[in-house]
DNA sequence: AGCACGCCGACT
DNA sequence: GTCGGCGTGCTC
């Protein structure tokens, strides 16, 4: 056999060149969970030409040596270590389930928000990816080298082995012409013969039975019709242009800085020594750049400075484009153009608009479109994952997890509605796809594109700073207008359908003239769900309260129930006060399922239809709402924020909302910037056809500045009005924050805690000073600034109390460096967890 | 996470 | 004298 000769025979040139035996190959690997950080093993002599770099091992563990399975990080050659290592046990995989670029930015992910990098590589790569589902392991056979050879052959002098039966040899036979090895049972069935001639021929060493993994089931790759491209308006080509004069300058930079082949052996370390800025685009120097190239052909050691160079990106663009400005066309030609180069774009949505037409959209341009998203069986998703890492797909759409998609070759990362708080992912790894994807164009150089009609004040501070290269897109296509806004003040409004009722007259009578025109529909938002929001008894004053998390229950009329929307707890709704048993119990507050019932009760003849998390229980249901919306059948369309984005039905010439307030007066310092995104996405569902649209937004507080600048289509005026504030309070933008929620089942004890944990964080950001009053200069002067314990705004879920640390300062870190040695050396008491949430976005 | 090592109290 | 409690610290 081939190693026979690389083991036990003299090799001279590795004898006379002594400082080859102090040079050995070495994996380094990460495990999911604990033990935590790096660990060597010396590769095998059969495992050197198999093993790379993002590929799971089995490597003994621990005094046992038990097999434990772990992420291979790096292989490179080193200096042979002072410490004894052992060996890589085993491989797992054929091919790397992470590139080099991939790695690290697994690795950059843990480091940025707080977690190892195990859990990271852990979270990343699909289950159904690891367990392998859909395929099984089939034993399949072919002729051995020793096996007898045919007639034609043996007529040559080979002497003719032992007796052959005629079964025998049509084995032999079948197996020397067949174009695939068959598996046994194949085998069996095309020659009638039995297992047992069979497990002769294997006995004998004639035949050699093999293992190999193969699909189960077909695995159909879907194809569907080319459409034909729309025609661009002068905006569209100039953010097609914009695009393309990235593809063009990436083009230029990339292939040096990355060798996907030639790099793999290097240890990529991520430690940033610059400051937090450094999280965008960053430019190597030249000189730098040009020693990667001749050094490349080398196995880099793991602690080479040229392991640390980062290839350049072109600058991002953020695309600014008005709802109904055409974006998704201008994503689609640049895709075109990523495609012709043999490369493959990545394309990021909100979950909710990961919709059939927007699926269907991308389908009817490209023939390889891969859709990732969380409704995929562990089968179909891990499908997706080989088509994508086999380079058969150009265009992966998903949600935010889709940013670790395995192009081999990408090419760009679109993230479309760029402002979605759904990119940031609320558990271990607590991260924003938004900056994930700016960390994988920067290790790809490749071309990062978000767009969204109300950018995030994040993106929108970049590009005015010229991180980000801006792109307007005032105008909507065929020149409609943007629809009229009108707001309609709550506190003086008449009602329109009884006392009590969610609609105002001004907004029934518009309702009514809509419907006056037989093909007109509409659409009204309102963000609760749920008949009432509130049940009190006017008697004794009890609120109807979940005991687990002390909010008030929801009435759900339908279900006659009474349900905490956060853990679910659910009881039959009352009919008297549970406390003093008065019989008049109060409900009050609207939901969409209240909403629902006044609108049938105004229009009983129009077909009306609710779009919430209550009605989209089964699947399909919003594939089918959706479609009796576009077809005309149904009339009304209202329900929660689901409805607020990314719909497209031009005859919907009204829209309504019913309270603009709901996020406003959160205690969140990004409730405006809330209110404004949501106002301004459902204003923007109307007006999309030839006929025109207007919109009418009920508020209690019509003047302030959110629902002012959402009114007047007004981005500019918004973000001027917002950032100063911003800046004035030392938040995001213009710092970094770092939230730190601690929960346990007794509010003394997590408080008390809590306070420990900011004595520590205090002691690590030493000369830092801590004030509770924000001033002008707030930033300039303290580097950081810690607030709290404080109860959390939710105090109180699924049973724990919350208390709640934040964390805020220029540098983001030193704040992580300040919670990270916190973590490594502070052990909280049995019954408490605390998390830490870098760049948080939820802050209740 | 496991698992050894280690240093004190109850036991055949 | 040993068996075993789980506190501490290490695993390449």
């Amino acid at each position: 056999m081939a190693s026979s000769s690389l083991f036990g025979e003299f090799q001279p040139w590795e004898e006379d060149d002594s400082a080859q035996r102090d040079w050995v190959r070495v994996a380094t690997v990460i495990f999911p969970e604990a033990p935590l950080g790096e660990f060597d093993y010396l590769i095998p002599e059969m495992m050197v030409s198999g093993l790379r770099a993002g590929m799971r091992v089995r490597v003994p563990l621990g005094a046992r040596r038990q097999l434990t399975t772990a992420y291979c990080v790096c292989v490179a050659e080193r200096k042979r270590p002072e410490r004894k290592l052992k060996e890589v046990g085993e491989l797992l995989d054929a091919e790397p389930l992470l590139s080099e670029a991939m790695l690290r930015v697994t690795e950059w992910m843990a480091e940025h928000y707080l977690c190892g990098w195990g859990a990271v590589l852990e979270a990343i790569v699909p289950a159904g990816v690891r367990h392998q589902a859909g395929t099984r392991e089939v034993t399949k056979l072919h002729l051995a080298e020793s096996a007898p050879l045919d007639e034609q052959t043996r007529r040559d002098g080979a002497k003719i082995p032992r007796k052959l039966t005629s079964l025998q040899q049509s084995v032999l036979d079948f197996l020397r012409t067949a174009s695939q090895p068959p598996t046994l049972a194949q085998l069996i069935e095309r020659l009638g013969c039995s297992e047992g001639v069979v497990r002769t021929l294997i006995q004998r060493k004639w035949i050699t039975p093999f293992r190999e993994r193969v699909a189960s089931g077909k695995w159909l790759m879907p194809k569907t019709p080319q459409a034909a491209p729309h025609l661009l308006n002068e905006d569209q080509r100039r953010a097609l242009d914009a695009i393309l004069e990235s593809l063009n300058s990436a083009a230029r930079i990339a292939p040096m800085a990355i060798d996907p082949v030639e790099n793999r052996t290097a240890k990529l370390s991520l430690s940033d020594q610059n400051d937090e800025r450094s999280d965008l685009p960053s430019a190597p120097s030249e000189s730098v750049l040009s020693k990667l190239a001749p050094l490349s052909k080398l196995a880099i050691p793991a602690t080479s400075p040229v392991a640390q160079v980062k290839p350049r990106m072109p600058m991002p663009i953020l695309i600014h484009g008005v709802t109904g400005s055409g974006k998704t066309e201008v994503y689609i030609r640049a895709i075109e153009e990523v495609v012709r180069r043999g490369q493959q774009a990545i394309v990021l949505v909100p979950e909710i608009s990961l919709t059939p037409q927007t699926v269907g959209r991308f389908r009817s341009r490209f023939d390889q479109v891969a859709v990732l998203h969380s409704r995929l069986s562990d089968v179909e998703r891990h499908r997706e994952w080989r088509r994508i890492a086999a380079g058969e797909v150009q265009v992966v759409v998903g949600a935010r997890s889709a940013i670790f998609a395995p192009t081999p070759n990408p090419g760009m990362i679109i993230i479309d509605e760029e402002h979605e708080s759904s990119f940031k992912q609320e558990t271990v790894p607590r991260y924003h796809a938004r900056d994930v994807a700016i960390r994988r164009a920067t290790e790809e150089g490749i071309t990062l594109v978000l767009g969204s009609a109300t950018p995030s004040l994040e993106s929108w501070f970049f590009a005015k700073q010229k991180k980000f290269r801006l792109v307007s897109m005032p105008r909507r296509v065929a020149g409609r207008p943007m629809p009229i806004v009108q707001t309609i003040d709550l506190r003086e409004a008449l009602p329109g359908s009884g006392p009590r009722g969610a609609i105002s007259r001004p907004l029934l009578n518009a309702m009514r003239e809509t419907l006056r025109d037989d093909t007109a529909q509409m659409i009204i938002m309102l963000n609760r769900r749920g008949f009432s929001t509130h049940i009190q008894c006017p008697s004794c004053g009890y609120v109807v309260n979940c005991p687990h998390c002390d909010i008030a229950l929801t009435h759900h009329r339908e279900r006659q129930t009474a349900i905490c929307h956060y853990c679910d707890y659910e009881i039959p709704a009352p009919e008297c006060c549970p406390e003093c048993g008065y019989k008049g119990i109060r409900y009050s507050g609207f939901g969409t399922e209240r909403l629902e019932s006044e609108i049938r009760h105004c229009f009983p003849d129009v077909e009306t239809v609710r779009m919430d998390t209550d009605t989209m229980h089964a699947p399909g249901a919003h594939e089918k709402a959706l479609s009796a919306f576009r077809a005309g059948k149904t009339r009304i369309l209202l329900g929660t924020q689901m409805i607020a984005k990314g719909l497209d039905f031009p005859n919907v010439t009204l829209v309504g909302v019913i309270n603009a307030d709901t996020a406003l007066h959160l205690p969140d310092f990004r409730a405006a910037e809330r209110t404004f995104h949501l106002v301004t996405q459902v204003a923007g569902r109307t007006g999309r056809g030839e006929r025109g649209g207007r919109v009418l937004v009920q508020s209690f507080s019509p003047e302030h500045d959110a629902i002012q600048a959402a009114i007047h289509h007004d981005y500019d005026t918004f973000a001027s009005k917002e950032l100063p504030l911003r800046q004035m309070f030392g938040y995001p933008p213009f710092a970094r924050m770092l939230r730190i929620v601690v929960r346990g089942p007794v509010s003394e004890t997590v408080e008390a805690f809590a306070g420990q944990l900011r004595e520590r964080l205090e002691l690590e950001l030493i000369g830092s000073v801590t004030f509770e009053n924000a001033n002008e200069n707030a930033m300039t002067k303290y580097r950081e600034r810690i607030l709290g314990p404080a109860p959390a705004p939710f105090p109180k879920l699924r049973g724990y109390y919350r208390f709640q640390i934040q964390l805020t300062g220029i540098n983001g870190r030193r704040l992580r460096d300040a919670v990270r040695a916190i973590q490594q050396r502070l052990e909280s008491p049995e019954d408490i967890q605390w998390i830490a949430d870098m760049d948080p976005i939820d802050m209740l």
